[in-house]
RNA sequence: GGCUCCGUAGCUUAAUGGAUAGAGCAUCUGACUACGGAUCAGAAGGUUAGAGGUUCGAGUCCUCUCGGAGUCACCA
């Protein structure tokens, strides 16, 4: 069975043709779902034609209508309202559509398309916990994923984990200076916290040190000569503050040092390097436990950060990069609307677009993909530009498929989340309070009959975090987003348990199915589809256009609006229409058949946004 | 300052260039002696920041202005 849109495009084609004689694409040809208040399903516009038919849009509209009236089985009526043709589709058409659907549980999904595409996503520092930012990246990178899977691709979910670097460092030389042997076994205190909490304390530290300084008479000199006279004391201090952790800290001194040993290889510090590098993966993997998220791939940055040097060598031999007279590399892409840029510094190390070039290689040789996304916060827009561009200038072959999903941070009504002045949005601490706030309203409901503990457990987590989840998603990815932790997400209207309770419902009626063996067979011999049911079989023959969409825009968004608007149809649906005591056997097999292919929809939909259907709540 | 992104109801937001800008929250009114009320219906709330332009048609495309954010490191 032909997708009906398509039929009408190319029925609209072949009028067009033979009454005013010209060729156009079928897939130009414009079909819309018609907007309620007028009568129909799918609506043409016929303006496009206008010129060539030399008629009034209403006259060109009128002949089209009666055209497809007449040639497309499918068609049943018609009607014209200024310049559209709303048509309506006979109700076989939607019987025969009903029925594949619900035969087929992978519908919408589309067969393997033999491409390969690497979705990175997370890439967290290992120096403190998880956020509410990485939430955000990790939801997107996650659902993202899925939606490639659903679309026919081969997908490699892939991390890059920061795991060296001064800020580790700091967090190492607090707990070796103030840690007093503390581990996260003797603590109970889980990893990434009990290392987050000692990179908090060696910026405490760092400000003692610091503030401390300011009363010497070293710092008063350096005052007193600074460069803008007009500049306070206090507003002076604050900018010289990177400086001084520079020039005059000790703790700044001491961490260097430590990570010169590292570099070194020295085994003390790569001993208590990999200890609390240990303990904050232990942590993260509960995180991402908790999230529903996982990886097939793990890159670190300790073995990738020295990459980069023959793709530095490859560029000077090809002529797109070049040398400066102290040795180091740079490219020019001013001709493309970006500065110079230096690929290599002097004293032959690497920079951070050099590390990123060689991963870029590394990746494609090691799973051959022919896209690439990033998932990262839209503050390295630049960069993945500037990323991109050079790579196109190297001709790597995969240069066409890379795409930075960029997303706008998450910030707090006071403004960026800090972590040195503690103004973060803990990612474990807002997983616990929205399972806490499902059981809180659970409770206010009364209790659920003959549930297991385990299950109503299961249930409470699988709400909490699909509102989380879906709250999250919802919104288009580009958007920045504010979120207030004194208001707490919401469990009613527009969110993910909205969904899941129309899934409960369906699910319901699928139990009584199963129970009393009822046969759905009947459903064929219905008649008279109502509205509310041509709203949901519009909806979902909508499905698969949506997901494709989603996959070709890295857009997850779409996919949780969709879902929202389904799962609204059939919350009215279901008010207004009985199902079990429908007048007829016919009405109730076909009712019944219809909420099974919307609660199969669902299920699928909202698994690609990784939240999960209770059976009950 | 250059470049990029954003600006839609009090708040959070939706809308492949198509018809009367669609939802949710909050506010006010209603609806089951149960196919489960985490639901449904209704009211009120909009000059889509502003001004021009392109188009049969603009929240959407172009230009300018205003407001917000990001970036313009030999940091990552």
């Amino acid at each position: 069975m032909s997708d009906i849109i398509t039929t009408i495009q190319s029925a609209v084609t072949q009028a067009v043709e033979q009454l005013y004689g010209e060729k156009t694409d079928p897939a130009a040809v414009q079909v819309n779902t018609t907007p309620p208040d007028f009568t129909g399903d799918y609506s043409v516009v016929v303006f496009p034609f206008v010129k060539i038919a030399k008629k009034s849009p209403d006259a060109v509209a009128s002949e089209i209508g009666a055209f497809l009236h007449r040639e497309v089985a499918e068609v049943a009526g018609f009607n014209v309202v200024k310049g559209f043709v709303n048509l309506e589709i006979a109700d076989t058409y939607w019987q025969h559509f009903l029925a594949s659907v619900a035969a087929n549980p992978t519908y919408g999904r589309k067969p393997r398309n033999g491409q390969k595409v690497m979705v990175e996503y997370s890439s967290p520092n290992t120096n403190k916990p998880l956020h509410l930012g990485h939430i955000r990246n990790i939801l997107l990178g996650w659902s993202c994923a899925q939606i490639l899977d659903a679309a026919g691709y081969d997908v490699v979910k892939a991390q890059i984990i920061n795991d060296r670097g001064v800020a580790i460092c700091k967090s190492m030389l607090s707990w070796k200076k103030y840690g007093a042997g503390k581990t996260p076994e003797n603590s109970g205190i889980k990893g990434d916290h009990l290392v987050g909490d000692f990179y908090v304390l060696f910026e405490q530290k760092t400000k003692e040190e610091y503030d401390a300084w300011q009363q010497s008479s070293e710092a008063s000199a350096i005052f007193e000569n600074r460069g803008k006279k007009e500049q306070t004391e206090k507003e002076f201090f604050k900018d010289y503050k990177n400086k001084w952790f520079n020039e005059h800290s000790v703790l700044g001194a001491e961490v260097r040092e430590m990570l010169l040993k590292w570099e070194a290889h020295d085994p003390d510090t790569v001993a208590l390097w990999k200890q609390m590098n240990g303990w904050v993966y232990q942590g993260f993997d509960r995180t991402y436990s908790d999230l529903g998220v996982s990886f097939d791939k793990l890159y670190y940055e300790s073995d990738t950060y020295l990459l980069g040097k023959d793709i530095v060598e490859d560029g000077l031999s090809k002529g797109v990069f070049f040398k400066k007279d102290d040795g180091s590399v740079w490219i020019d892409l001013t001709d493309a609307g970006y500065d110079q840029k230096i690929v290599l510094r002097a004293d032959g190390t690497s920079v951070y677009i050099t590390q990123d070039l060689g991963t870029a290689r590394m990746r494609y040789h090691d799973f051959g993909c022919d896209r690439f996304v990033y998932v990262v916060a839209d503050e390295q827009n630049y960069h993945f530009q500037v990323l991109f561009e050079i790579l196109k200038r190297l001709g790597e072959p995969y240069a066409a498929g890379l795409h930075h999903l960029s997303y706008g941070l998450v910030e707090l009504p006071t403004g960026r989340m800090k972590t040195r002045e503690g103004t973060v949005v803990d990612a474990d601490d807002l997983i616990e309070e929205l399972i806490r706030i499902a059981r809180e309203q659970a409770q206010e409901r009364g209790e659920t009959e003959g549930i297991s503990p385990e299950e109503k457990e299961s249930n409470l987590r699988k709400i909490g975090m699909g509102a989380l989840k879906f709250f999250i998603i919802k919104v288009h990815p580009k958007k920045r987003m504010i979120f207030n932790p004194e208001e707490s997400v919401d469990l009613q209207g527009q969110t993910g348990p909205y969904i899941q309770y129309s899934y409960v419902r369906i699910n319901g009626l699928m139990q009584r199915v199963e129970k009393e063996n009822i046969d759905l067979s009947a459903a064929v011999g219905y008649e008279g589809i109502q509205p509310q049911e041509r709203d949901l079989l519009a909806a979902l023959h909508e499905y698969p256009a949506v997901l494709m969409q989603a996959a070709s825009a890295y857009d997850p968004s779409l996919v949780a609006n969709y879902c929202y608007d389904l799962a609204k149809k059939f919350h009215r649906f279901w008010h207004d229409l009985s199902v079990f005591n429908a007048d007829t056997a016919a009405a109730k097999a076909f009712r019944l058949t219809l909420s099974k292919a919307v609660g199969q929809v669902l299920k699928s939909g909202m698994q690609l946004l990784g939240v999960e259907m209770p059976n009950r709540m």
